[in-house]
DNA sequence: AAATTAATAGGACGGCCATCCTATTAATAA
DNA sequence: TTATTAATAGGATGGCCGTCCTATTAATTT
């Protein structure tokens, strides 16, 4: 694995940071120290620090894109694709037992503070949405498609929120099986 | 309505601004603003701004009891006091549209911080969570009355964040008959 | 009426924060 | 090789924040 640019490096960093201790909590000096380059240097790369979330955002988007691309080539059906949405609850549960949802936290927090970029973070429910709203329309649900995909955001969103505060993975694993007995009920 | 003492007012403001703009964005100049008093004087109350968020959990869960109680009595079925919960999406959707669920909004940013009074905040959910289950266990589901509650709590999380993210109350709407359905067909 | 306590006001302090500025070093282009 | 640009370092600035301190006024008690 070759080094990555500084530019990058931030990035990776703020990504990190607006996660586990959330936006407004992260200072310049916190992402420098994990980075360790300068507060000073830091202005180099970035003009503020909306222009790191901005770039956070992007970088989301684009990770988001490439694992929902990536689902889409691995597996056969809508289904089985479906389920690879649900599944990322356990698969990354170690962090969201801490953190919860990096989607949901952020969109969350960005509304209270009324941030300019707040209409950016939702971009990535968005494409999750959007992405499901196929999956549905393939499996023949075509009226109530987008119904449907907005019923299973909401559910991970719920799920991960509930486990998290009361640090329960039975809970998740629990409503993984159901949620996965009601799609294949769903497509009888 | 008489009056209420600067305690009482600092507690409601502070307990609003949390709710609207977090805990972390909320200054003292903030509340003392709205409470109009002086900062000053703001000590001679409370110690610390970590008091003034204990004191404002602890009226949450005042209020919350209540409202649990009053659900009580006035509804004779536990199908219709679980069906209160779940309307309550919609009777505060005003709020919720623009901050979301007040429970658990407050939860993640505290975990975020790691602030001492996350487990405090807890209990509010938990005081949800307890009297879901006690209703459950009327109906009759004695052996999962916790889960169904559990699962109750995670529905209005995911819904109040994902139709709140979205701007979308048809959704809400939507999702309340939804559940209301799967709550009669658990009676069948 | 006098003494004591509660409530209020507002300035002061130290810390952290985002941002800016300038100087120095490394890299690249001419 | 020299000129120019990119990258880095670190101090300076001004603002806000939580907290503290002291003085003044109102309320209560003796």
């Amino acid at each position: 694995m070759s080094k990555q640019s500084t530019y990058q490096q931030i990035v990776n960093a703020a990504d990190n940071l607006f996660y586990q201790n959330g936006f407004e909590h992260t200072s310049f000096t916190d992402i420098s120290n994990l980075v360790s380059i300068s507060r000073g240097n830091f202005y180099h790369h970035f003009k503020t620090k909306n222009d790191i979330l901005s770039a956070v955002i992007k970088a989301r988007l684009a990770n988001t894109q490439a694992m929902l691309d990536e689902w889409q080539t691995a597996e056969a059906t809508p289904e089985g694709r479906i389920k690879c949405y649900i599944h990322i609850l356990l698969t990354n549960w170690d962090k969201i037992q801490h953190y919860g949802c990096p989607v949901g936290t952020l969109c969350t927090e960005l509304a209270k503070l009324n941030h300019a970029s707040k209409e950016e973070a939702t971009q990535v429910f968005t494409l999750f949405r959007q992405w499901l709203k196929q999956q549905f329309k393939q499996l023949g649900h075509v009226d109530d498609a987008d119904q449907l995909a907005m019923h299973v955001l909401a559910w991970s969103q719920g799920v991960a929120t509930i486990s998290s505060t009361f640090q329960n993975k039975e809970f998740a694993e629990q409503e993984v099986q159901k949620i996965n007995a009601w799609l294949d009920k769903l497509n009888h």
